[in-house]
DNA sequence: GCCAACGTTGGC
DNA sequence: GCCAACGTTGGC
């Protein structure tokens, strides 16, 4: 079991927007680094679900339902989907000023790689986020 | 294959 | 709105 950590600009795709589908096929991803770890994710694997821009947190927790297929949104072979669903929205949300003052998430991908839209978080990282959303 | 120019992301 | 970080493109 991995987990990974996907952002999401929320005036774009929110987190309500996907409770109120009920699933996410996550297209759009023309990055190599976020690809790969797409195309790491195994059904079952958590994903936190991060809001960039606006909100700066972490909302809530998903799940990967469908490991990589190809990018329905576009003709080119190289890019592939994941499809997630949402299991619940955190009791508190985890911002990301609390996440970069709190020294044991130093190693954050998050944090370290600011621009990359899928990134991976430790078992040690997941456990640490998921008791601040409690 | 190098690197300057350019575009995008996302925090502030 | 600004700009740092960084990925991509294209000329050489």
């Amino acid at each position: 079991m991995n987990y990974w950590l996907v952002k999401s600009e929320p005036f774009k795709y929110s987190w309500d927007d996907f409770v109120k589908e009920g699933k996410s096929v996550w297209d759009g991803v023309r990055n190599y680094q976020a690809r790969n770890n797409m195309m790491a994710m195994k059904k079952g694997d958590w994903v936190f679900f991060y809001h960039s821009n606006e909100g700066m947190e972490v909302i809530g927790l998903a799940e990967v339902r469908k490991e990589y297929f190809p990018d329905p949104t576009t003709e080119d072979a190289r890019w592939v989907v994941v499809e997630l669903i949402p299991i619940k929205k955190f009791a508190k949300t985890v911002t990301l000023k609390t996440m970069k003052a709190d020294d044991r998430l130093s190693g954050l991908a998050l944090i370290k790689q600011s621009r990359l839209s899928v990134t991976p978080v430790a078992k040690a990282e997941f456990d640490i986020i998921l008791s601040l959303a409690e």
